[in-house]
DNA sequence: GTTTATTGATGCGTGGATTGCATCATGCGG
DNA sequence: CCGCATGATGCAATCCACGCATCAATAAAC
């Protein structure tokens, strides 16, 4: 065991502690009976009191030294199941990967992706945390997070950044609303339409990108209401009071009391990317994000 | 903490760990920071992952890393934890006295000493074994016990042996038995009586002895009957089937059924002893066995 | 933008520590 | 009384861990 260099008069004192004799022992430790003697000798003096009889012919453990033998027997053995534990991690053959997602990933690429990892690295925990994208680089820089499903675009030199998803986005209305009728939407079609939006507290840099797109293209959103809950918005569009917009990966799940037509605009998409740091160079990291990465979109 | 030298590498990693920083660390280990970081260099090198993600800025915990301080942060406790206890160990000021004792040194020898001695040390423990003298010695060979009160006289090299008790015997009668008329009682007028000893088993080294006193006076034994149990032979003695023989220290505990006369001969003495061993050194024996002699004769 | 300060890593020379070999004193078994 | 085993020790060679000085990289200060 090679690695339990250190400890070696820790190791020397036990194997002499077990053989009570200092030729087998310096056998058994691979290295000369005097050196042994010696050890054990610096161990004594450092300790400063005796831990074995020694005749020329018997060795014998003192009280002192038969409580130090009881007390340290296994910490060798626990040290040496440490090196296992902590080289399996480096090893990528366990460990934890703690996730950051938020709402456009929580539907079906973060699920999709950690079911499949779970799968294929079953050794390996994953920890979710939802966290909105601003929270996930606060996270990401603290440690707190591993990896992070975030809306993109996303540079930066500390990271790394893959886009998973690049989607359009829906205008999600009433049943039975007027803007069903028509056969493409566009930006200019929302212009007259009541809103109803996530207050920027809880959509965040969503709602920042939303303003950023219309305005492009001259268009004033009119917020009519503003939730914090997702349910509730949809309940309120599918009450009347307006519509909002979602990417694609959201409207399967949004039930059927409402109904959503895709946006036809280059600009109008939404990105997801998974960014995670330069220096975390933990296999099980890679891996997940192998995982993600390699999933058939949609 | 001079007493953990041999595991500096592991300390050093767990305050680097701590601290994340190399020249903090390094003072606070009272070394250069080169050594330091060629220090967690081997280590790291020793175990063949790397613990530890540095930037010229920065030092972080890989995920091994982190294990692996998880897994030893206490360990450096434990240890010196062990140091502490068996230190106290070698000091005198706890550990363990195992002692045995035969049949005369159970009724006040035995007793007294250990009672004074758990007054006087109390960190100290003490485990007492019933064992007869010639069980003793075998005992005391194999570090089984620590120290003995066995039947004198007892003479080694390899032991320390001091005399406690050298006691006159005492014949035990039924109450108004013939020999309480004499004003003294000789071996001679035991000739005569019917006698109730111990069995060779349960008596062993006493038999023996008595067999050669009498002998050297050149009476024959008359044994009736032989009883392995102490409190049956007093029943026997009572109930009028003869007589026995005891030390003094024994007579006290006899109850009020029997009567005992001393027998006046300089040969008719029993020696109790208490033996130890020459090499066990350790300062809890030495303090018990100034106790036992210490103690002041009855 | 330039400077300054701080980070961890590294080249190097020194001194103490550790090693193996040979040998010693001691005690057991024949 | 003589081997044979034990653990301890003298000694020279070697190793290796240390501190000093310095480097490259980078963040902070101006």
């Amino acid at each position: 065991m090679a690695g339990r260099t250190g400890l070696e008069m820790l190791d020397s004192f036990l194997v002499v502690a077990e053989e009570l004799n200092f030729r087998r022992s310096a056998e058994r430790l691979g290295l000369d009976q005097s050196a042994l003697s010696r050890r054990i000798q610096k161990l004594e003096a450092l300790l400063g009191f005796r831990l074995l009889e020694r005749t020329t012919r018997e060795v014998a453990l003192t009280q002192a030294g038969r409580v130090f033998y009881q007390e340290n027997a296994h910490l060798l053995t626990r040290y040496d199941a440490s090196v296992a534990a902590a080289r399996r991690v480096a090893e990528g053959k366990s460990g934890l990967v703690r996730i950051g997602y938020m709402a456009f990933a929580a539907t079906e690429l973060m699920p999709m992706a950690v079911a499949r990892f779970r799968q294929s690295h079953p050794h390996i925990e994953t920890e979710l945390r939802y966290i909105r994208t601003q929270g996930q680089k606060i996270a990401l820089a603290n440690d707190e997070i591993d990896a992070g499903y975030m809306i993109g675009p996303f540079e930066h030199s500390e990271y790394h950044a893959v886009t998973l998803t690049d989607e359009p986005l829906y205008a999600v209305t009433p049943r039975a609303h007027p803007l069903l009728h028509r056969t493409a939407i566009t930006p200019a079609d929302i212009a007259g339409q009541d809103l109803i939006l996530g207050d920027l507290r809880e959509w965040g840099e969503y709602r920042w990108r939303l303003n950023d797109m219309f305005s492009a293209e001259g268009v004033a959103l009119k917020v009519r209401v503003e939730a914090s809950n997702t349910l509730a918005l949809i309940g309120l569009v599918a009450a009347g009071l307006g519509i909002t917009i979602y990417p694609e990966s959201l409207i399967g799940a949004l039930g059927r009391n409402v109904e959503a037509r895709p946006i036809h605009h280059p600009a109008f998409r939404s990105r997801t990317v998974l960014v995670w740091k330069r220096t975390n160079r933990s296999p099980q990291v890679r891996a997940f994000v192998d995982t993600a990465r390699s999933l058939p979109p949609r």
